[in-house]
DNA sequence: TTTCGTGGTTTAGTATACCAAACACATGAG
DNA sequence: CTCATGTGTTTGGTATACTAAACCACGAAA
């Protein structure tokens, strides 16, 4: 199978072209467009987007440390997949980062970005016949989340908690049920409530709950294509 | 100041010389050997290494997206330096992860590690003469927090938690009293006792507790050299 | 004395060239 | 037909070459 790529605009601004080809393919793989286990070849690469080796070479290294593609001794390059146990793992880690900041935020969020997300998911919720609502969603999902990692005031689990959400929209694209995004929805909203009552343990408790019902589904998900 | 590197021995092995070279600088920024603040040039490390600019190019983009070094927009790389804040907010990562590290340790450790660390550190603490005794606990202090984060069963927990540890040791030598490291023994003790009558709770409150310690000593010392 | 060029030097980013290792396919022996 | 082997091709890792940008030091002008 071909896949098309073309560098992303933000490539003039005077960035390195070594990270503009990192977001290039970091959007290809989370946006499905790349799936796991399609191996990339450095030089393929580097004609379809009319660059050199070097960058490109660089920009693999980055992903394969975030996990996005596997560095494999026989000199071959694949997009990562994922097995249940990985995805397990994944939301193991996600509940712990991201519960703590719930309860973080629940003390620490200001009230303009509590009006912001409260906003963008009442406006979801009655706009569900967007044939675009899939990537609405995403957006939304992305900014919650993030929103909820600064404001628990810790770069550091900012950060890991992003790492760990490119992960989540790495596969989250291949297996998702419109019913499942708006009972997500929901469940957002039960976070914000606990958010904006101040209340840190039900904040976390939410989250948390939130997330586990992520990881079942997912769960579940791979070990039957797995078994397929 | 002038710092003298060499590549270490595993370049040898059917590694990546770049590979080598990020361990190398690891080594030397967690050593001290090279300190925070110190700029680092890429022709000049690869000259000292005796490899191309390539291969250290590489390394010091691992090393930067691991906080380690500073890559600025003026052309010039330096490694990180600390700030009390920086300290306080590393040692809140560390508390959440090796916390459930430990509580998940006390169910999954199995006995024949337990025995060996308990082993090391009866051994340390009859040993305390021994002039070389900041290496042998610093030797142990890794093998301990990587023994439990390894039986946390968790893949993820373990990398993130030995990423942090990195962290840790990086400015661990800049400030250390025996008598910390001794009363540092004795928690770590407390933890595995904890781990033997497997009992999580108390596992995590006395990992938290040990980080807990570790994190007040340097915040107190790094706001007290920033001071000065 | 201070300030604003100005050119030489050094930097990192990128392109290109080279190489050893590993693959893939074909061809031959059994 | 199967399996081993050999060879051409492709791969990624490294070295080298080139370029644009930023630093630095020195000098001329205010």
């Amino acid at each position: 199978m071909v896949v098309t790529l073309t560098l992303q605009a933000e490539s003039s601004e005077g960035k390195r072209l070594s990270d503009s080809v990192y977001e290039t393919m970091l959007s290809a793989i989370i946006s499905g467009k790349l799936k796991p286990g399609t191996i990339v070849s450095e030089v393929a690469l580097s004609r379809q987007l009319n660059v050199s080796r070097t960058p490109v070479h660089d920009a693999l290294r980055q992903l394969a440390k975030d996990g996005l593609v596997q560095q494999r001794a026989n000199h071959r390059a694949v997009v990562a997949e994922f097995t249940a146990a990985d995805i397990y793992d994944l939301y193991q880690m996600r509940k712990l980062l991201e519960g703590e900041a719930a309860r973080l935020a629940a003390k620490g969020m200001d009230r303009a970005t509590l009006a912001r997300l409260r906003e963008t998911a009442n406006s979801l919720a009655e706009d569900r016949d967007n044939p675009k609502w899939g990537a609405l969603w995403a957006d939304f999902d992305e900014d919650f989340h993030n929103a909820i990692a600064e404001s628990s005031g810790s770069p550091r689990l900012c950060q890991d908690i992003a790492r760990y959400h490119l992960l989540h929209r790495g596969f989250n694209k291949l297996g998702t049920t419109p019913e499942g995004l708006e009972h997500a929805l929901e469940e957002h909203v039960r976070i914000l409530d606990a958010i904006e009552k101040r209340d840190p343990k039900e904040a976390q408790r939410a989250m948390v709950d939130h997330l586990q019902e992520w990881q079942a589904y997912f769960v579940r998900h791979f070990r039957k294509k797995s078994s397929e």
